[in-house]
DNA sequence: TTATGTGCAAAACATTTGCAGGAGT
DNA sequence: ACTCCTGCAAATGTTTTGCACATAA
């Protein structure tokens, strides 16, 4: 269960790792690259997405798989549920007890070793309910 | 909240429809193109994919965004939930209740107006547990 | 007849990968 | 030194789109 880090410590990660904690957001890999590129302006694409990928498989952050084309990701890995809004299509996160007990249920009604669970709302937020916001998605 | 088909029932949605609801795994756009083909040669992917969204559009099946890089669908539009091998990477329904409680949850931490949820497990299938499937993914 | 839908191919995205040179330990 | 990592560019995989022709209503 213990992640070591099976990763050397490059300037790279570092600050990679620094701009996801900088944001509440949930940034997509080229979100990411936009904001690492102000300060490491030669670093490419791909060593972004692989950076990405090795931290959330050594549990050092999360990648969200939720609806959209691209994937997310979280500075934060403790479990939480995130809610998105299917106007603009921004994700946060969402301050609700996680549901622990129904991964005994979910155990129960299948024939599958439970690993976990993930919960996600969709819904309208403030901002596009108030029509404050354009849709860039959709 | 009604979806009149505000769309012509060709011959290839007939049987998109069709052979989407022979199965009950989850498949993607090229699966089901894969199934279609065998009934119409020359269908084309693009066919596929723009019948598959609208269809979902219009309520008339289910687009999941689950885990993985393709999206999938399902003939079953009832509320449910589902899980997901990250072994093999199969997704099958999950036969508990819905937690419709969680939404007035949700509701509260949050400043978004609730139009619904999704549950997805995932876990190891047991087929995959007993090393009788090899892993297609990953 | 006429608005919609289709097949085909190209384009647009998102992500992964091969490789030669570079950096951490 | 000796791995492991990076930048770059090309490759891959998925989904969308433009367009001329076909077809359901």
């Amino acid at each position: 269960m213990e992640q070591l880090p099976n990763m050397r410590l490059t300037t790279q990660r570092q600050i990679i790792l620094e701009e996801l904690g900088k944001v509440t957001s949930h940034p997509t890999a080229n979100e990411v690259y936009d904001m690492v590129r102000k300060r490491l302006p030669r670093i490419g694409l791909g060593t972004v997405y692989r950076n990405l990928e090795l931290m959330s498989d050594n549990g050092i952050i999360l990648k969200l798989e939720v609806g959209g084309t691209q994937k997310r990701f979280d500075a934060t890995v403790e479990p939480h549920y995130h809610i998105r809004c299917t106007s603009c299509g921004k994700v946060d996160d969402i301050a609700m007890e996680v549901q622990g007990q129904i991964n005994q249920a979910a155990e129960k009604a299948s024939n599958y070793i439970i690993l976990g669970h993930h919960v996600e709302f969709s819904g309208i937020c403030g901002e596009c309910a108030r029509g404050k916001k354009e849709s860039p998605l959709h």
